[in-house]
DNA sequence: GTTTGTGAAACGATTCACAGCT
DNA sequence: AGCTGTGAATCGTTTCACAAAC
């Protein structure tokens, strides 16, 4: 299979999400037309996104919503729930740990870890805080698909090396540091403080285009 | 000035807090090759993206740490500090209203509201939760510059067009839906949900690519 | 008649390569 | 000699447009 571009891995979830709304309601077919105009494109964008994959639908039709769903979770790798472990116990980790969205969408907390002390043995959401010493440990029993990195900018590249070592081979991170990881790693950056930023950097040339 | 693209910006963004580290070691100048190699991107790239806005450097010798420094500041609209109102106080809201990163970069949370009667009044990082009800008498007495949606999907759209009312032209939106927006509104939305998706797709590809 | 699937065309972003300064 | 600034070439993504299927 040839290289897929994310953005167009970005737009199959989006289908995805709208496509098992359709499924609740009992829709049977559906058009690209349709899943375009809900998830803020083109009807040709969602035909070549899912072209890639095969073909789905039915000319004159549309697409079975129910069986492509079912692709879609197939193509996402959402088949699957998925074991995530958290790094960092501060004010964005507390949030992600209680956070239902990953939940719902097959990503389960199933650790947290932190360096203070003071949080370490606390209960977020059912977990025991667990000191980011004891990381092989559990990790090595209990191992895990993903990690989400919520540390200080100053460590992400030391905590990452070390879930690295432990075979763990999908990352998200918040830390605002461009991380350094092996090919077979796959790392996605969220810089909160930078989106904030081009929206600062939006409204700073809006008026200018204006005129 | 042309048009520029939203990932030129982002680079923009990272190439200034690299300069602002350098600024801070003293250094005098920088060349576009030592700017790249940090913020994971080539030399070529980082002058293009320069290019667009002046010509900042000398040749032969590379950029002057501080003044480059001062005109991305000036190019992102970061000279100025930004009034920043949160709407939803939950899980995630209350994490982002003590979140360090975004006062360091410039934009101070002035307002925090939520319809939740549990949660208005409560006192966070100095601030009162309001009732989303006072939305509009609250931001027309203090005027914001931004707001940050982290409300359920359900009223993400309805609160949305009442900040539009209320003249807001920016919106960072954590709800995991598309908004609906007049032209001159600008809304950056962080799914994510969707970024763990992005590594589940990498991961249930991974494999298949190795062979 | 409607809608898919897909080559071809258009568009946009990145990389190349080198002339021009310092 | 070293490094920027930039047109040209390349690469990748999106849009177009239409034949084929229902």
């Amino acid at each position: 299979m040839r290289r897929v571009a994310e953005s167009t891995v970005r737009r199959l979830s989006v289908y995805l999400r709208h496509l098992e709304e359709f499924e609740h309601q009992g829709l049977g077919t559906v058009s690209s037309g349709a899943l375009a105009s809900l998830g803020g494109t083109t009807s040709a964008q969602v035909r070549k996104d899912l072209s890639f994959f095969g073909s789905f639908g039915k000319r004159g039709l549309g697409y079975p919503v129910p069986e492509l769903a079912e692709q879609l979770r197939e193509i996402l790798g959402l088949k699957r729930r998925y074991r995530v472990a958290l790094v960092g116990a501060g004010k964005i980790g507390s949030a992600l740990a209680q956070y239902r969205g990953f939940r719902q969408r097959g990503f389960d907390i199933v650790a947290i870890f932190d360096a203070d002390a003071s949080k370490v043995g606390h209960q977020w959401n059912g977990l025991t805080v667990l000191d980011v010493a004891a990381l092989e440990e559990e990790l090595v029993r209990h191992p895990i698909d993903m990690a989400v990195l919520v540390t200080p900018a100053e460590v992400a590249q030391a905590v990452t090396n070390r879930l690295i070592q432990l075979g763990v081979k999908a990352i998200l991170n918040f830390a605002p540091v461009q991380l350094a990881v092996p090919d077979d790693v796959v790392v996605k950056t969220v810089n909160l403080a930078l989106e904030l930023e081009t929206l600062s950097y939006a409204l700073a040339h809006r008026s200018a285009e204006a005129s």
